[in-house]
DNA sequence: TATCGTATAGTCGGATCCGACTAATGGAGG
DNA sequence: CCTCCATTAGTCGGATCCGACTATACGATA
């Protein structure tokens, strides 16, 4: 699979955008925020400008004017070109089908857990589930106002149901996490200083399975 | 929360090696690699000794020696200050205690999956799903293997259960909503084009709840 | 009517990231 | 004993990203 030109997702929002309508950079940025994708895009204007100088420069979108409303400063309206409509539905189509490998920031502080010793950890977790339980409620409540009243077709907030959907696993696991803590299901390997640094000594392993 | 001096995650693992003893960058790539850990961590060389330099910067790493074997290129050997063995601990506290929010490439893509209509979709999704599927197969063997033969302590290999069940929880939406396609439960707008772009006309919204 | 805050629209320089490259060594195979 | 390839160790320049900043306009308020 070759490797894409433009690669950054806020790239693929600025081509589903002008998939609609023309549009400046500066109303990309409230569009979206408006609609709550900055909870699947990264929006920062800095980026943004760049990202869509980039696609100008591969030919997926085109400036089509500038514009001066009153004595604001000019804005530069851009649209996608017939290239950039196929490129944008290729891209969705092959980062649906093919998982990429993401490295979660969580990911890499849990395999490290070890260092905080079984109370601090335990404790950690608890205060992360607590978060996320309030992110859970509040992703809810706002899937239940907005689809629930009609406003926007289910699909059009289906990343929402993911991300909640996401968000549940995260506090199931780490719920579980911190209880095996607790009940020493998951135990705590001894740690020694050595010459050369930290070593473990294993729990003894029992084999007294069947 | 302050923002920290340095913040990507490469830098966490670089700390938590020099932690058990001290080394030179590429021997930490190679035990990074040996170990399984490029899952948590994205290991790049280039970042690698730029993520080093920086760390040095701060005076959380410092150089201990400059050894030669042979006619080898020279090793530039570091370890961890007090300071940096303090901000290790605490970031990793502070990671696991504070949900941040992420931006998958995944989730970009779920929020234009309409793009694809319905039948594409429910496609890319079932492929998406078998290439999870066979992904489950293999962290899982991994695991039983690692964990099973007592050779390290399941703490040791915790983040990838929780990979695991990240993994298994994708796979279970990314079915059920390809499921929801094809059974009509999750429904298309209709799109039509109007004189500035497009427009969905909302399937009507039966009010036929008690 | 002077001023304060907020919305509009975008620029810029430095930090970070990354892939592609260099360069030497040790060992396997013919 | 010559060649080829994998391993060891790291450099470098360009691409990307991002936060902090600028500058104008509009409306509310004192």
């Amino acid at each position: 699979m070759a490797r894409r030109k433009v690669a950054n997702t806020l790239a693929l929002a600025v081509l589903g955008l002008l998939q609609e309508k023309s549009m400046h950079p500066y109303e990309m940025a409230s569009t979206l925020r408006e609609r709550g994708k900055d909870g699947s895009f990264k929006i920062n204007t800095g980026s943004l400008y760049d990202t869509v100088q980039s696609l100008v420069r591969h030919g997926w979108i085109t400036q089509v004017e500038t514009v001066r409303d009153g004595r604001r400063p000019e804005r530069t309206v851009y649209t996608t070109t017939e290239v950039g409509q196929q490129e944008f539905v290729s891209w969705v189509d092959e980062l649906i089908r093919t998982p990429a490998t993401e490295h979660p920031k969580f990911m890499a502080a849990v395999s490290y857990l070890g260092a905080l010793g079984p109370e601090r950890a335990a404790e950690a977790l608890d205060e992360r589930a607590g978060h996320l339980d309030r992110q859970i409620h509040e992703a809810r409540q706002m899937l239940a106002e907005t689809v629930g009243s009609g406003l926007l077709p289910r699909l059009f907030m289906i990343e929402a149901e993911y991300g909640l959907h996401a968000l549940e696993a995260e506090h199931a696991w780490t719920l579980r996490t911190s209880d095996e803590i607790r009940s020493g299901t998951l135990s705590w390997p001894e740690f020694e200083q050595t010459d050369q640094g930290w070593a473990w000594s294993a729990p003894a392993e029992r084999k007294d399975a069947p």
